[in-house]
DNA sequence: CAAATTTATGCAATCGCTTGCAAAAGATTT
DNA sequence: AAATCTTTTGCAAGCGATTGCATAAATTTG
């Protein structure tokens, strides 16, 4: 492994020199500065990482954190993209990406410590956010930067994230079937705690108010199938004519579509669906199902140039908004012209 | 941020007996040892990890490699599990994880070439295994240690793995559909090069053997719902007995579910069906779908003890096999005793 | 009780790189 | 041509840990 004394001894010069010469520092004539580059490319030099960062005590890794909740991960099929995108423009500013994971929150909190107390990450990366959240308090609390994907619950001028703008997606997707002739929309959603899940029903709202439509609107998990036909059951009988279903997410609307492909008198009536996400589910479906995209691994590029940008404290937060593409597949149907 | 310097003072030793009595050394005596540990643990003191590796010449991360293939990715949602189970035994060994990446095999290559430059990273895990791996040529070149989940397409004993036992695997799958009474089993499969998918349908043909009945295969990869459709049409043409499926996946069972489950012919034979993985997919399914599960995070975990192990190159390699288990739900049958 | 051992500690060099400062070389001015 | 100013380079001191070797303290032995 050839260390920068090589390099210096090869190309004749200090290894302060060929230090600076590899940093492309102006202070060395173009001459030496050539002569370095070639030998450290000859004997394949590459700065031991160690050793820079111990010297330059500015460390050149970003940690990722992974929330703790299982069930969190596998309904979102994309932290792999997100982690992708970040991964994708960290080792291209040669950054280094480390994960901090963790079986429950004080084991997480515990393993972010030890990553601090390191003293060799250079900020974090939060896939996710979550109100009061331990992790959050611990960086604070150290002084340490961090960028959130999704939006932040708290001190939200303060922290710098990257999201989807969901109320304009949940606006979007229900114009998407008031475009196409669908008057009694139904807003089906699990869990109003989570902000992606409030926000979109919110985009929702207004595209039905500023039609001057009722909000109709679902809470069901889905947990079994015979729940979710009794749900279903109950529901049809207050709302008769409701026509298609905006779903919170792809899960959602592929468990809705299942109920109802399972009765008959409901299948001819050939609801039809809007999810979100784009995920694998909305292929799988049968019809596959339209569904709004939100690239994960793009909001993970996005979260990785901010922390890259390295902010001293003082300064302002950054919040970049990734946009959301509507995929058209076939599980929504034209309404015919009525009116 | 404490060094070794300040807990030094505050224990009133030196820093070189510090860092003996922090490494537990036996040559330190007790009351010292413990006046150092006491004071380290006072000032919140954690090595700086840079200057430990630079140091002690011996790096402490893991690099995990994810595959190219973006639908590899996407069809295998238990990536994140095999990620956190090997961050899981990494971070209680005080080790770090850090990714390599990339979108085409050169820039992943490219990417694992600078990390290995860097010389910090101890070893690397690569939670794939394909033919032909460019990036394990070059590791191999670079003489570094790795261990793959998944069975090695090549030099299988000199390198270390993890993995399931598919043959198993699908035997006992096979097994199962058997022992409710099914005697015409059909192998569903996409992809006969992966050696997941050969593997699971050398343990069909194997159970099936066994019972002296004939093999039943079909390849199918449901790009469109229409083209299942026919093909499975032609299939029961052929094989109008078959009751019972052994899906090489959850996903594909999922497909093949929503295809007979669309015809209302088929709809009332309420097939019998098996698939791998304990996928989300599993859940979703109506019924719910039986399954091999595999459990990746623990797939994870004896990789990444493993690779903490650090053998020289010349020593044997090691292999650990992942028992599975049959998750059962509702989509097999047991079928009226006949004979 | 002095000498020889054993045990516990500290000094100082080292890992590979960066960087402030001083010295050397080159260019410019008078 | 000497003096001054720039531009280039090198010396040496860190960064925060580890570790071989020497020394000091404690213990045993003659």
């Amino acid at each position: 492994m050839a260390t920068i004394k090589d390099v210096a001894q090869r190309a004749g010069v200090s290894p302060s020199t060929a230090s600076r010469a590899m940093h492309g520092s102006k202070i060395i004539s173009k001459p030496t500065r050539d002569k370095v580059v070639k030998a450290a490319r000859e004997l394949n030099y590459a700065p031991d990482f160690n050793a820079q960062n111990l010297a330059t005590k500015a460390s050149n890794t970003i940690g990722v954190v992974l929330p703790v909740d299982h069930h969190e991960i596998f309904s979102n099929p994309f932290f792999l993209e997100m982690i992708r995108g970040i991964n994708e423009v960290c080792s291209k500013n040669g950054s280094m990406t480390t994960l901090a994971t963790g079986i429950s929150s004080d084991e997480l909190v515990h393993n972010i410590d030890v990553m601090i107390a390191q003293g060799h990450i250079r900020n974090f990366i939060l896939l996710y956010s979550e109100k009061n959240d331990p992790v959050v308090a611990r960086l604070n609390h150290f002084d340490v930067q961090y960028v959130v994907i999704g939006k932040p619950y708290q001190e939200v001028n303060k922290t710098s994230y990257v999201d989807n703008d969901n109320i304009q997606a949940g606006t979007d997707a229900a114009q998407y079937l008031l475009d196409r002739g669908h008057r009694r929309i139904c807003f089906l959603y699990s869990d109003l705690t989570k902000m992606v899940q409030g926000d979109r029903m919110l985009g929702y709202q207004r595209a039905m108010m500023q039609q001057n439509l009722p909000n109709i609107m679902l809470e069901e998990r889905f947990e079994n199938h015979a729940a979710g036909v009794a749900a279903l059951k109950t529901f049809f009988e207050q709302y008769p004519d409701v026509t298609g279903f905006v779903a919170v997410d792809d899960m959602m609307a592929l468990k809705l579509q299942q109920v109802l492909h399972n009765d008959p008198e409901w299948k001819v009536k050939q609801f039809s669906l809007i999810g979100f996400n784009n995920s694998i589910f909305s292929d799988l479906a049968h019809p596959t199902l339209t569904s709004v995209a939100v690239f994960p691994q793009r909001l993970g590029e996005e979260a990785a140039k901010i922390a890259m940008a390295d902010h001293p404290t003082d300064e302002l937060s950054t919040a970049v908004i990734v946009p959301h593409q509507i995929v058209k597949r076939h599980s929504v149907h034209q309404i015919k012209s009525l009116k």
